[in-house]
Order: C-alpha cells, then sequence, then structure tokens
DNA sequence: TTATTTCTGCAACATTGTTGCAGAATAATG
DNA sequence: CATTATTCTGCAACAATGTTGCAGAAATAA
C-alpha cells in the first residue's frame, strides 16, 4: 500500500509534508525522532511538521513510540484508526547505535496490578541491538 | 531513615532544596512531576530546582520515573547508589487523577528479545487507580 | 473552473531544560 | 569557635520543543 492510499485511507488530505513522513517512516519498524524527521524532511516549517505529525496521531497512521530527553519517537501503526488504538507494543532502543525499533509482542505479555485497571501498557527495552552486537 | 541521613550517605550536602524535595517525594511511592515539584516548593529558583534533581539521580537518591508530553516524573530509589542503579521497575499512571505510582515488580516480568542484548526495561501502565475506581 | 474546505508558513509565545558566573551556604580543619 | 576549602544557590542568558492565531496557498468537491 502507497503512502498516498494510506492517507485517503484514514481520511487525510494527500501533501508533500504528509507523504515525506511517511515516506520517512516507512518500510521497517524504526521511530524517528522529531529532530530526525526535521532533518530528513529538508525544508519544512516546524509548526507544520508538529501539527502534521499530530494530525496522523489522531487519525492512527502514527503514534509517538516514545519520549526521552524531551524529544518524542514516531513510528507507523499496525491497522488503527481514529477510534481503535491499539499500541501494547514493545519499543526497543540501542544504546549504541540510537535506533528505535517497534515489535508487536503484545499478546505474549499481558500481566495485571493488583487493585488497579490496566487499560494500556508501554514497554520500553533498551540495551544492544543485533547490528550493534556483531 | 530520614532525609538528612539518606543524603549524607550518598554523599550529598544537606540543603535547604535537597531536604524539601526527599520531604515532598518520601512516604509513599508516589512519583511527581517537574511542575508539581515546583509547585510544591515554593520559592526555589528553577535553576537549582534542575540541577539539583540531576545531583540527586546521579548519587542514587532519586530516578526519572517517566516522561510525558515533555514533563519528567521522578521518584524515590529502593536502595541504589552512584554506581548501581537498578531500575526495571514498573510505573502506574492514573489517566483520572494523574497520580503515578512506582512498584517494584522486576523478577516477576523479565523477558527476552530475538537477537538483541537487553540492559534495561521500563514498564508503565495506564489506567484507573485504586480511588479513583471506587 | 469555481467554490469550499483544509493545510502551510510566518510570527509570537510558553515551557522545559542547560550553561557560566558571582555570591552564599555547607562541611572540614586547626 | 573561627577560618578555609568546597560545593550549592540564584541570576542572567540561552537553546530546544511544542503551541496558538492568522493570512495566503494548496487540495478536494461541486
Amino acid at each position: 500500500m502507497n503512502a498516498a492510499t494510506t492517507l485517503k485511507n484514514h481520511n487525510l488530505r494527500v501533501t508533500k509534508i504528509r507523504l515525506a513522513i511517511l515516506e520517512s517512516l516507512g518500510g521497517s519498524h524504526q521511530a524517528k525522532s522529531y529532530g530526525e524527521l526535521q532533518v530528513a524532511l529538508g525544508d519544512f516549517d516546524r509548526t507544520t511538521l508538529y501539527r502534521t505529525l499530530l494530525a496522523l496521531i489522531e487519525k492512527g497512521v502514527i503514534h509517538k513510540a516514545l519520549e526521552e530527553n524531551g524529544e518524542s519517537y514516531y513510528a507507523l501503526c499496525g491497522g488503527c484508526t481514529t477510534h481503535a488504538h491499539a499500541h501494547d507494543h514493545i519499543h526497543f532502543k540501542c544504546n549504541d547505535c540510537g535506533s528505535v525499533e517497534c515489535l508487536n509482542l503484545s499478546n505474549e505479555i499481558g500481566f495485571t496490578l493488583p487493585g488497579v485497571a490496566i487499560e494500556s501498557l508501554e514497554i520500553t527495552a533498551k540495551g544492544t541491538c543485533e547490528t550493534c552486537k556483531a
């Protein structure tokens, strides 16, 4: 599925910056930070980038993977819509190269806490990725 | 153990703001955000608060529990030192009242990811806490 | 092609977090 | 207790992330 179709399917207009963001996040399961996106996209207004990310999140195209040192990381969603976000997945950050991966292992995790009702779960693992280990 | 003793045990001078922060975080296992601390402490310089939090983190007295919407949450450590931080615990945030709790359940969780070496794990659960459920 | 809706870019702003430096407070020494 | 050395605090200035209002430019619908 190409980027333009993805946008249309989520009731979003097809514009340059949106295509560029999807292009940049597309392919792998890598999450990118706002800073990385800003560099990758080149000549776009900061404000527009922020607003575009918000729009893509709201429509279920991307999600905020993690926040670290005041910077947010974004990644593509699996099959979310405006009304159904399901993000109980795992994010793995490599301490060496800084890359952030988005893994879908939610089913294997599920656990409970006494007394409270858990509605969502975020797991961030850090360590050394396969490439950096070699 | 009182706050002054805690500070001395971690090679930190006993000062007003440090006592005030430990006082504010003390008792329960609640984590507080920078903003909450700023309000709770009253008349302290912003810069000093940041630097104090960094010092307390470095010496293993507190840790950064989670980051959300650009704000960091801090909580007391269990038994860490400058050279040995162990923070594979769970943070639970109530979507109703906003409180953040720090739970020690690390042993029950441990899991592995194929190909990568996990060095630390952060789990943030969100939902409704016991008080707000009632 | 025109009209409507939405998006982009600019300016201004708020907030978090950092750095350098002088003066104040703490702890160690005699 | 007084003096000295070290560390901390507060101020000013700064950088970065993120937000809001608004006019003009694009994208879609008619």
